[in-house]
DNA sequence: TAGTTTTGCTTACGCCGTAAACATCGTCAA
DNA sequence: TTGACGATGTTTACGGCGTAAGCAAAACTA
């Protein structure tokens, strides 16, 4: 507990690490400044209130993201492909947080760089703008939301899988044959294969469009 | 502000209403029992806390989804394309329950009806029951999280568009040309035009896949 | 060293969810 | 008719929350 010392990065890498071990729910001011060894009113010393320091949490979650993705690359499909790998590693990694990065709209510095270079790149090998934004809009939402159903209900409900296994005795057998069987046998319950599945259909389905037709929307 | 006689529905739907114009931050057991011109104590009576309440909340809205779908049908891609617009309308028609439908898992009696129908349907049109809750799960996660964006930031943060027009001022145009020209000719951001697109790409991606491997996962 | 700025602490206020005890009232058996 | 009972709603109270305001001490600057 070391005491020396507040900055804000220490105040949101001691939140993170509260998040993680104890739930969102259960930080407050006060016990993260406990976990600090300080009184909590210090804590705004470095952070302007409790909003901004979540949104400092989900931009330290996003820096992780980006963190191992190359910045040059010419074939954007791979690069894609990879970005929401990373994106979903850096999620689960921290699934405390995953609601605030869900509802939070990420426009870090970090963030707006990214998204310039892979835009760029993207026009590069040929995409309309739109279709550009469309992908990489597409791919983060289905990654968020695959993300969220993956790390199940809301930490402080420590209670139970995100899956339907808890409902298998309430199952009546005549009436959902096909769900007990999918709970007897695990089918379709693989969520790596799933999430790589699908993130692949969806790149593909993308470099299949025609490269005309970049859709603006009508003003 | 009718106040005889209380009852679970009777406090959902004011819930969901005051949610609806008010924001989910600003939803309290007393706001809402003055909302229903009732002590906040009462609507004890009739749910076991506000967790059980958003809970409700959530179901309430999935009912919705669900209330305008057809049961019998015998090509799955059509009914999974309007499932997905269905539940994405139903989203959008109350913000702010999105952030609860976006964590709890859904388990109502309801939706595992429907989810039965559906693995029923899909199996009997071939696919392995893997790959048909491949599909469902990978729709609705998606529409979430898209729906997630497009409502954007949690209501209570009533200060801003979901996108970054708000940043135009502060990005350097030699640096950001591409997130310029995106934000002064909106291309790509057309959301219901990003979202048809998405989902017509999955569901045609899953049905081309072959029929056989239906990946049950290594026990 | 004297002054200034930075840092953290103390106190206090109004909100929250909800436990516990109590009041009110419609229903129904005797 | 009466009297007991269950269901409904209220009162009061407790501990926890975010944070505004003012103060004290420590660290840097001149």
């Amino acid at each position: 507990m070391p005491k020396a010392g507040l900055s804000r990065e220490r105040v949101l890498d001691a939140a993170l690490d509260y998040v993680d071990t104890h739930g969102l729910p259960a930080l407050s001011m006060r016990k993260l400044g406990a976990h600090l060894g300080v009184e909590a009113m210090s804590l705004y010393r470095h952070v302007p209130n409790k909003d901004a320091l979540l949104d400092g949490l989900v931009d330290r979650v996003m820096e992780h993201a980006f963190a191992g993705l190359s910045v040059d690359f010419d074939d954007w499909v791979p690069w894609m492909r990879s970005f929401a790998h990373s994106l979903r590693a850096a999620l689960l990694a921290h699934p405390g947080v995953l609601p605030l990065a869900a509802t939070r709209p990420v426009n870090s510095p970090d963030a707006l760089r990214m998204s310039e270079r892979w835009l760029a790149a993207m026009r590069a090998a040929g995409l309309p703008l739109g279709r550009a934004m469309d992908v990489v809009n597409v791919v983060a939402t289905f990654t968020i939301g695959h993300t969220l159903a993956e790390a199940g209900r809301t930490p402080g409900h420590e209670d139970s899988d995100p899956n339907l296994d808890e409902h298998a005795g309430d199952l009546d057998p005549a009436e959902f044959p096909n769900l007990l069987e999918v709970i007897t046998t695990r089918a379709g319950l693989d969520f790596d294969h799933r999430f790589t599945e699908a993130v692949d259909i969806l790149l593909a389905g993308y470099a299949a469009l025609p490269v005309a037709d970049p859709h603006v929307p009508s003003p």
